[in-house]
RNA sequence: CGCGGGGUAGAGCAGCCUGGUAGCUCGUUGGGCUCAUAACCCGAAGGUCGUUGGUUCAAAUCCGGCCCCCGCAACCA
């Protein structure tokens, strides 16, 4: 039977569309579970998506869809982008599916059961209007990050997961497993900043949004995002507390997790932390991998410098950017990509090393042997032999870098051969052979030589270029062969001297694998591209305002009861007027609306009163208007009034109603 | 002295653990070849290996001081 090998990747955000550095773990472990499948194993490759939490939450109530709908329409992306990147994954699990959430529940309850869960008390600083707790760090000078208001010391009731009782077997385990985290650096980071000086219990629940799992036995409390996503490894296998199911039993531990650095911290800690507490192995291996960034920072779209997948397989095909980020991220400091730097190392390494030489062979051995490919027949010891250990040592390098996760060095040895034969065709000169009809020999052994250099580098590139691995397969061992050449062992390219079918033939027609990237052409379809967006995103924006003017007539047509008790209107109380400098209508109202501090609101009234008539009246505020800035004078909400013609009446109260006194 | 990573040719990196004349890819430049996608192959130029002390016959490599860059708050691969 085969021995199985469960991998998994982090399960991205679906707060917006993955970049290529979210890409970018995806394509590396499809390489890893391509490779082990090629070894055998009977690999089980986990993706998905983390769909629940605040941010997506905002995010959909933003674009006026249901939460349920903004992350179908994100994870849908998604996962057109991984098909596209050809990303070879077995099983897709979502947060929102049924049985995840069911399992989570049952999970959450066992161990709050157990006592490894609590109820406690969760303490921070805390924004009314937002309903966001913010930690010290975050609420500088009292406040609040999003809107700048000020924030208040407030405790919620929240669930704490026992971290601390932990401590001590985790400290045990990761010194017990130097491998189950690497890179050692980053483990060493883990340690030292994190777990020696005690962990803290960890807040696993929230009351402030509703986008979660909900704790059955608790309303009003969603389960927290390390409770929720974390678990989304055993879920995703079928792990249910009382009864696993058999593929879960066959497949955990996983043998491998990929995640960003940036969320070692809860692979290393609390992940390890949630299975003791289960009672569940650990998975075997964690893998931090590092960031890839674009030019020398961080990709984000705050600085537009982000990189789209799928934009960039448009532009030099899906192997050309699996190839790229493979080849580009070292194991563990951060990689970059630039566009330039994107195009150069296609041309160098796919066109010119790889896809030249392909080309170049198949051409001779049409050439020279009408297409068959020739048996080795004269040997020149000295050439060949330093050519076929070059061939020989790769595959044992490209092994070794892969089975210890540095991909990256595997590229380099991969091409490393590819250079010694094209170093080979020079120092044998076929076309010099191929003149005399004495050296027929001679050019068979050479011509068999580079196909069989080929068709073992063709396998060790499947893993990282599927679809040119392929292609080349085939040209190199032609379809109209009896038996077509496939890719389906790892260790068919341990060996050179593979013996071809009799009359094996090359293909005919060879066309080139990956066609050369002119810069100048590149850049101005950059260039093009880039202008085509900006008109698109402008367009766009032009019509979701209209769209929201339309929607905003139709509200005001017919509104429900609701709708109307979203607005609230109090009274308040006129204690100082004056005009906005640098404005004709402005006026600008310190109000009392009961709470004990003045209330600053900007009014359009100017032409209809005059500051002295305010002073000391009561009107109508409403106090939960979004504040703006008008001519430069920041308005905390609005007050009411009519229209007659030109002028404006502003709606006093009777002296007897308070100020904050609530309006229906 | 918070923790960790890094500072090696114009660019990107390897070498450091296990000291012994500094290596790879790209770029620049001279040449060769013509099977091939103006590609491929060979040669050259270019580095006081951040700085400064020490250990040693010998240090990029080991040890100490100093300087500079990056990550380490929430969300984020």
């Amino acid at each position: 039977m085969k021995e199985k090998y469960y991998i998994t990747t982090a399960i991205p955000y679906t707060s917006g569309k993955p970049h290529i550095g979210n890409t970018y773990e995806m394509i590396l472990t499809d390489c890893i579970a391509r490779y082990k499948r090629l070894r055998g194993y009977d690999v089980l490759f986990l993706t998905g998506a983390d769909e629940h939490g605040q941010k997506i939450e905002l995010a959909a109530a933003e674009k006026g869809v249901t939460p349920q709908e903004y992350v179908d329409n994100i994870t849908g992306e998604m996962k057109k982008i991984w098909e596209k990147m050809n990303i070879s994954y077995d099983r897709f699990i979502r947060t929102t599916d049924d049985y995840h959430v069911k399992a989570v529940q049952k999970i959450f309850k066992k161990l709050y059961d157990k006592g490894d869960i609590y109820k406690g008390e969760y303490e921070g600083w805390y924004c009314t209007p937002c309903e966001s707790f913010w930690t010290d760090t975050q609420a500088k000078d009292c406040k609040c990050p999003d809107c700048g208001r000020d924030v208040t010391r407030a405790k919620e009731s929240a669930y704490f997961l026992k971290l601390s009782k932990y401590q001590k077997q985790l400290e045990d385990y990761l010194e017990a497993n130097p491998d189950f985290v690497v890179p050692e650096a980053r483990k060493k980071e883990m340690i030292n900043n994190f777990i020696k000086p005690g962990v803290q219990d960890l807040c696993v629940s929230r009351s402030t949004f509703k986008w979660g799992v909900p704790i059955e036995f608790d309303p009003g409390h969603v389960i927290y995002v390390w409770m929720d996503a974390l678990i989304n490894y055993i879920t995703a296998i079928g792990y249910d507390v009382d009864e696993p199911s058999d593929l879960y039993k066959k497949n955990w531990p996983a043998d491998l997790q990929i995640i960003g650095k940036d969320i070692l911290r809860f692979h290393t800690i609390y992940w390890p932390v949630i299975l003791m507490a289960l009672g569940e192995p650990m998975p075997k291996k964690i893998l931090g991998h590092p960031w890839l960034l674009s030019g020398m920072d961080k990709m984000s779209k705050s600085r537009g410098n982000v990189m789209y997948a799928d934009y960039l397989s448009d532009l030099i095909g899906t192997d050309g950017v699996r190839y790229y980020t493979l080849a580009e991220m070292p194991f563990l400091n951060d990689g970059s990509i630039t566009y330039e730097m994107l195009v150069n190392k296609f041309n160098a390494d796919l066109v010119n090393t790889l896809g030249n030489l392909v080309n170049r062979t198949v051409a001779m051995v049409n050439k020279y042997f009408g297409g068959t490919i020739p048996a080795p027949a004269e040997i020149d010891a000295e050439l060949d032999n330093d050519l076929i250990s070059t061939v020989e040592n790769g595959y044992k390098k490209v092994t070794e870098a892969i089975e210890t996760l540095h991909i990256a060095d595997a590229t380099d040895e991969i091409m490393a051969v590819l250079r010694r034969l094209n170093k080979y065709v020079d120092e044998t000169a076929p076309w010099v052979l191929g003149k005399d009809e004495t050296k027929k020999d001679r050019l068979s052994t050479v011509l068999y030589n580079l196909v069989e250099g080929i068709r073992i580098c063709a396998i060790m590139l499947s893993p990282f270029i599927p679809t040119a691995a392929d292609t080349i397969m085939t040209q190199i061992c032609s379809a109209d062969n009896k038996t077509q050449l496939k890719i389906e062992n790892w260790t068919d390219a341990e060996k050179f001297g593979y013996k071809y079918e009799d009359g094996a033939k090359v293909t005919a027609t060879p066309t080139p694998l990956f066609m050369r990237i002119d810069e100048k052409e590149f850049n101005a379809r950059l260039e093009a591209d880039r202008i085509a967006a900006e008109k698109a995103a402008a367009k766009e924006e032009k019509s979701k305002a209209k769209a929201e003017e339309k929607k905003e007539e139709a509200e005001a047509s017919e509104i429900t009861i609701d709708d109307f008790m979203k607005v609230k209107l109090i009274c308040a109380k006129v204690l100082e007027c004056e005009p906005v400098p640098k404005s004709d209508k402005l006026l600008c109202l310190q109000l009392d609306d009961g709470s004990g501090t003045p209330r600053q609101v900007v009014s359009g009234i100017a032409l209809s009163y005059k500051p002295e008539d305010l002073i000391g009246k009561k009107v109508t505020l409403v106090s939960n208007l979004k504040p703006v800035k008008l001519r430069g004078v920041e308005s905390f909400g609005m007050i009411l009034a009519a229209s007659a013609g030109d002028k404006v009446i502003v709606t006093f109260l009777d002296d007897e109603v308070a100020p904050g006194a609530e309006i229906r």
